[in-house]
DNA sequence: TCGGGTACTTAGTAATCCGGAT
DNA sequence: ATCCGGATTACTAAGTACCCGA
């Protein structure tokens, strides 16, 4: 097995797409040109001081991590489009052009985070490919794979290769982690396949992304039912029967009513626009002011049906339980290449109301019902084509092998594509995230390189590689070292004003040539994917500052900070350093070596277990810290910090009095000296030692907690942190998987965990 | 080069599940 | 048996990346 995926396998069959003939028109294109002084009354503060140093995580960091709160409002952008445009398009044209091949020397020394360094310096695994990969090479990178164990593997792997297209089913395996076993069992009935190893198998090279596929189709939304007749709408006070288009519609509204979207004005104006479409004529003239409907007898009715549905007897729980399990037995999988694989959304979206994040221009606005004829499917020509209920039809039904989705729909509010698509332990999707680590890896490789030779470019006298190394620091400073996002484009007007690396603008940082002691310092302070505030404050080289200077001059608020650089033209030069290195690698890698380094150091031999594990979650913290990564904080969370501290004090209580205990139990066997009280001093001093080791559990537990009130792990852990890490640390330490991947995460991670041993580096 | 389109990953939150405490 | 709260899962929005044709 070779991690030498290919990256882009895209790439590789352009043009060959099947039926691409299908244009999908119902985009709305209907922008008016709306005004964009919508306030950035931003409904999220829950932002976060992130330590410029995230490399060094301390205990004592995280506990006094100052928060920050987003008081906002001052990034209004007030533009004019059109000026906007053209001042775009002037600049573009004199964009730079990075047709330059890098130069190889090394002058390291960029402020990098020093575990970096470190990282790059043992040159681990010579082991020079053993299997190239059946992509295209790569110039380089000898993809050290695995150490020898996994070579064994690879012999296997090679003797079955050929069985390729029939049915291959790894007999052998099921070295079960302790663990499993339940899960095991469980799905030892359903499916009798014992788990498939795709990562001993060879992957297509042809662009195909695979060759059978078979399944249902999807399962679409219940149809609307409309209220019982007691149920009341009342307009302007008056009730008023709602034709059952409307109705359902203002349902959608009535179950929000407790949200606070449905306090915004541009929420309700959405939603009256678009309900008003759904009305009829008369409905229409009589139904001209949100403000005088009344849908509290509706939500009343939401709520007890809700309550109702809680208050329902195990037997019919059960019942819907086992009505569910059987939908998703039928429609939840399909036949991908002779395997059964779980699909990962097999439902369509229902009709609602949107919910945009943050500032967003279309929340509120009518999310409409798909029906069978908005779907395409696609599946294998030789395959059982999926029916459509009764009385329809798909839009289309294509065989493109091209691409690993099932079906798709174009969605009404964006008019963007909606697919669905194979779960995370899939194949398709575990070789793919495989891959995703195998390239950032090889980036850890040339890192270095990468970061000598923006600095020595930087120097360059000609002023177009002075330029492209501009555009280079930038990379090191912002992907490097802040692991932000590439930031492409987005349409002004469509979605919440968010940014990222390319698409900062001018108002979202600052300069200080002093702060708080330190020269040349950074602040970044902006809307990031999902309108999560971004607030760090970094110092830089000078050469850095003065650069970074220079781009703010003359320059509005609004205006773009690299004018001349987007994601294209980034990710474009970034292939010629490396290939497949793009802006999102960096984020991958540094999360990874983040965590590997985090662990080194934090972890301590003699640690117990729940202290590792405390250790481990630490690391992860890094990470998070690091992507910037929140989360709100649980509504509950005091309260349940106050549960846990009262358990605490309770565990001490006990404690205290179990050591009394003992010592009269000792004090008792000093004078009896028989058998019976020795043994009672034994029992006791257990005791003791048992409620420590609880009385510490719980503390480190607590730690943990108060940690990560507003940090999410989730996300680092499932999409940035290389498992094999992970794994490797389990197995080194005695960790058993369990405590670190729950049962979806194991699945997702299979591959990871069956191949990593506890020396992996990443 | 630009806009449009497509496919796929990454993201936070809401809903639901489930197991332990009462 | 029920209730509570944390853990897990479901959901779907919001990103990245790259292709294509004019």
């Amino acid at each position: 097995m070779s991690g030498d995926h290919g990256h882009k396998d895209s790439k590789i069959d352009s043009g060959s797409r099947v039926n691409d003939s299908h244009k999908h028109k119902d985009k709305h294109k209907d922008k008016e040109h709306k005004h964009k002084d919508h306030k950035k009354d931003r409904e999220r503060e829950k932002s976060k001081y992130i330590n410029s140093e995230h490399k060094e995580f301390s205990e004592k960091k995280h506990r006094d991590k100052d928060k920050v709160k987003h008081k906002d409002g001052s990034l209004e952008r007030h533009k004019d489009k059109h000026k906007e445009k053209e001042k775009r398009k002037e600049e573009k044209s004199k964009s730079l052009t990075f047709d330059e091949k890098p130069k190889k020397e090394k002058e390291n020394g960029f402020a990098s985070p020093p575990h970096i360094k470190t990282e790059t310096e043992d040159g681990f695994y010579q082991s020079p490919k053993h299997e190239k990969s059946l992509k295209r090479e790569h110039d380089d990178d000898d993809y050290e794979f695995r150490p020898k164990k996994i070579k064994v593997e690879n012999e296997k792997k090679a003797k079955k290769r050929k069985q390729e297209e029939e049915d291959i089913k790894s007999k052998k395996k099921t070295k079960d982690k302790k663990g499993d076993d339940v899960d095991g069992k469980k799905r030892a009935k359903k499916e009798p396949e014992e788990k498939w190893k795709w990562w001993e198998e060879e992957r297509y090279t042809d662009g195909s992304k695979w060759k059978f596929l078979e399944h249902k189709g999807p399962v679409f939304a219940p149809p609307y039912e409309p209220l019982p007749s007691n149920v009341k709408f009342y307009y302007d006070g008056k009730y008023m029967k709602l034709s059952p288009q409307a109705e359902e519609v203002a349902t959608f509204f009535a179950k929000m009513l407790d949200h606070e979207y449905t306090t915004k004005e541009i929420f309700r104006q959405n939603f009256f626009k678009d309900w008003r479409k759904e009305m009829t004529p008369e409905e229409k003239s009589k139904i001209t002011d949100l403000n005088k409907c009344d849908f509290t007898e509706m939500s009343e009715y939401f709520k007890a049906q809700t309550e109702a549905r809680k208050q329902m007897s195990k037997e019919e729980k059960q019942k819907i339980k086992e009505e569910n399990e059987r939908i998703l037995q039928e429609y939840g999988f399909c036949v991908m290449d002779n395997h059964r694989e779980r699909i990962g959304n097999f439902r369509i979206e229902p009709p609602g109301l949107f919910r945009g994040r943050g500032d967003h221009p279309k929340m509120g606005m009518l999310k409409r019902r798909i029906r069978p004829e908005d779907i395409i499917i696609n599946c294998s020509k030789d395959s059982k084509h999926p029916k459509p209920p009764p009385g329809t039809k798909w839009k289309e039904i294509r065989h493109d092998n091209k691409v690993t989705w099932l079906a798709s729909w174009t969605e009404n509010i964006q008019g963007s594509i909606k697919y669905i698509m194979l779960n995370p332990s899939s194949r398709i999707k575990g070789e793919k995230d495989w891959q995703k680590y195998e390239t950032a890896r090889r980036l850890k490789k040339c890192v270095d390189r990468i970061r000598a030779q923006y600095r020595d470019d930087w120097k360059s006298k000609e002023m177009r590689i002075r330029q492209r190394a501009l555009c280079l620091s930038y990379t090191g400073l912002l992907h490097l070292q802040l692991a932000l996002r590439a930031g492409n484009e987005k349409e002004e007007g469509e979605t919440a004003d968010t940014v990222g690396c390319c698409s900062l603008r001018v108002e979202h940082i600052k300069l200080y040539p002093e702060l708080n002691g330190q020269e040349f310092v950074v602040e970044f302070d902006f809307l990031g994917k999902d309108s999560i505030r971004y607030y760090n404050t970094i110092p830089v080289e000078k050469r850095v500052f003065k650069n970074l200077q220079l781009f703010l001059e003359n320059k509005q608020p609004e205006d773009d900070l690299f004018d001349r650089l987007n994601t294209s033209i980034l990710n474009k030069h970034l292939q010629e350093l490396m290939d497949g290195l793009t802006a999102k690698v960096f984020r991958t890698y540094n999360a990874s070596i983040t965590l590997q380094q985090q662990l080194k150091e934090l972890t301590c031999p003699e640690d117990n277990i729940p202290a590792k594990i405390l250790s481990y979650n630490r690391a992860n913290r890094a990470v998070a810290i690091l992507c910037n990564h929140q989360r709100a904080p649980p509504k509950t969370f005091e309260k349940s910090m106050q549960n846990l501290q009262s358990k605490i004090d309770a565990k001490k209580d006990q404690l205290a009095e179990a050591r009394r205990e003992l010592k009269s139990a000792k004090a008792d066997a000093k004078v009896r000296k028989d058998e019976k009280t020795k043994k009672a001093v034994e029992t006791k001093k257990k005791a003791v030692q048992r409620i420590e080791e609880q009385l510490m559990k719980l503390e480190v537990q607590a730690t943990d907690r108060e940690e990560n009130k507003q940090i999410a792990l989730g996300t680092s852990k499932l999409n940035y942190l290389d498992p094999r890490i992970s794994v490797a640390w389990c197995k080194k330490w005695n960790v058993t998987i369990e405590k670190i991947y729950n049962k979806t995460q194991r699945e997702k991670f299979a591959w990871a965990i069956d191949m990593a041993d506890q020396d992996f580096e990443f």
